[in-house]
RNA sequence: GGGGGGAUACCGAAGCGGUCAAACGGGGCAGACUGUAAAUCUGUUGGCUUAGCCUUCGGAGGUUCGAAUCCUCCUCCCCCCA
């Protein structure tokens, strides 16, 4: 038995942990599980913490389980900004917890007959049968309200400054949750919450119900992991187009390497560790080399290796390398026109591919129109003209003027053109 | 049930009869500098056929030459008292 605590706690994973978990994980095997909320068929990159988590707690030989919050995942969580969540039908529900499980299987083992293999839970299943009134009577009467309401999450909408107040579904929403654990750890014999900081006030209740419904002697235990943040203060995942998915249909393997290339230095540092299952002396080692030589940018290479071949594949992370070394090395119009098409498409793989008609390119198509309307690249002519004017436009890596006119010599492989917004974004413009 | 406060662009927040497409801050986007980093500086941030025009300040009406600003009704939210 590894110690998994001691493993979170160098990787910079454990933000609060309850008293006795170290001690209890070290002698005994145990389960531990973290909730994830089905809300789409695919996790992103936020819900990578948990998963590593549960990666860890596997590697040092505990029993990983991943609940699906299907029934949960209806209530809401207040202490996130989260407002009213969208009901999801059962098929819905049945269809995202098992594409969840795919990707989930990349990370954790499922299938093997070893004892500490993975379980995938839904609490839909024993939730959808329990009624209101036994719920009250068996389980709501062991939680004061005034327990409930000395939750940090609860006070923030109860208090002066709250501007919404709070539902009384969103309110039990903590006693739900702690249900949920409760009712692991009498089926599973689940000891151990998992998730993040802004979790632990949901995790305890579910301590502290299994504590009262059981009896004291009963143990149960909680870990918490900071809030991914970034050294600038935004928000950690998102880029311009939203969320960063594992599903290579929402969030292509190209993007999702330059994700994570894009890291700053500070935070490449901290996630080098979180995401990845280097050893602390590689990781040092790395650190070393990247402060030897920042421009190298050591750790998010790594970093984007690492985590690409594992979420897609060797060939996906070999790919994204390549499309990055033509778009983002020393590339020319002239490198361009020497791609052939099955090259041309496979760097641009990924990209935003809007099509244009021939007829209308060819009748001497407007630069603003083309930019504009035809393509989407931008969203109105006078956004489409504030960035010519800014310089930010490149068509096949030439910076283009308001007045630059497009003709049949822009294109390439006699249909294509590229068109850059900026330095990273590209846009692969098809004449069909 | 009674009383008070509020709803403004992506968010926060000014404006309280014309000079308001709407100050300021944050965020976003872009440019310079760099290492596809950070920090910094600069520009930009409703739409269009851009010295002009059109649509926007919770919703619907009204007053006025003119309304985000005044009046009426409605919807939603917060606070206090019962």
């Amino acid at each position: 038995m590894k110690n998994f605590v001691e493993e979170l706690r160098w990787r910079g994973m454990i933000h609060d942990v309850m008293p006795g978990t170290e001690e209890y994980m070290n002698k005994n095997m145990t389960s531990g599980y973290v909730g994830i909320d089905p809300t789409a068929d695919s996790l992103h990159i936020g819900h990578l913490v948990g998963v590593m988590m549960l990666k860890h707690l596997q590697l040092a030989g505990h029993r990983p389980i991943a609940l699906v919050g299907g029934a949960t995942g209806m209530i809401g969580d207040p202490s996130g900004k989260s407002q009213e969540r969208s009901l999801l039908d059962e098929a819905t529900l049945r269809k995202n917890e098992n594409e969840l499980k795919k990707q989930l299987a990349k990370f954790l083992d499922f299938e093997s007959d070893v004892e500490n293999r993975a379980l995938l839970v839904n609490n839909y299943d024993w939730m959808k049968n329990f009624t209101f009134l036994e719920f009250i009577r068996d389980i709501g009467k062991h939680i004061t309200v005034n327990y409930m309401m000395a939750k940090e999450s609860v006070k923030k909408r109860i208090g002066a400054d709250s501007k919404t107040g709070m539902s009384f579904t969103e309110f039990s929403y903590q006693l739900v949750q702690g249900y949920d654990f409760l009712y692991l750890y009498e089926h599973e014999n689940c000891k151990l919450q998992m998730g993040g900081a802004d979790q632990w006030g949901n995790i305890t209740t579910g301590t502290e119900l299994i504590r009262r419904k059981l009896g004291h002697e009963n143990e149960a235990f909680a870990l918490t992991c900071p809030l991914i943040t970034k050294a600038d203060g935004g928000k950690f995942g998102k880029t311009e187009s939203g969320n960063v998915w594992l599903d290579p249909e929402r969030t292509s393997p190209y993007e999702f390497y330059q994700f994570w290339l894009n890291v700053s230095d500070e935070d490449a540092k901290k996630y080098i560790k979180i995401f990845t299952l280097l050893s602390q002396k590689e990781i040092e080692q790395l650190i070393k080399e990247h402060g030897e030589a920042p421009h190298l940018r050591i750790l998010q290479k790594t970093l984007a290796q690492d985590i690409t071949t594992r979420v897609h594949s060797k060939a996906d992370y070999e790919a994204a390398v390549e499309a990055s070394q033509i778009l983002f090395g020393k590339g020319t119009t002239e490198t361009l026109k020497k791609l052939d098409e099955r090259m041309l498409l496979n760097v641009f793989k990924g990209v935003p591919q809007p099509e244009v008609q021939r007829s209308e390119f060819d009748m001497g198509i407007g630069l603003l129109d083309f930019l504009a309307a035809k393509t989407g690249i931008f969203k109105s002519n006078g956004e489409a003209r504030r960035m010519l004017k800014d310089r930010a436009v490149m068509i096949n890596k030439n910076r283009v003027d308001e007045n630059y006119q497009l003709s049949s010599t822009d294109l390439l492989n006699n249909r294509y053109v590229i068109v850059q917004k900026g330095k990273k974004n590209y846009f692969l413009i098809k004449i069909v």
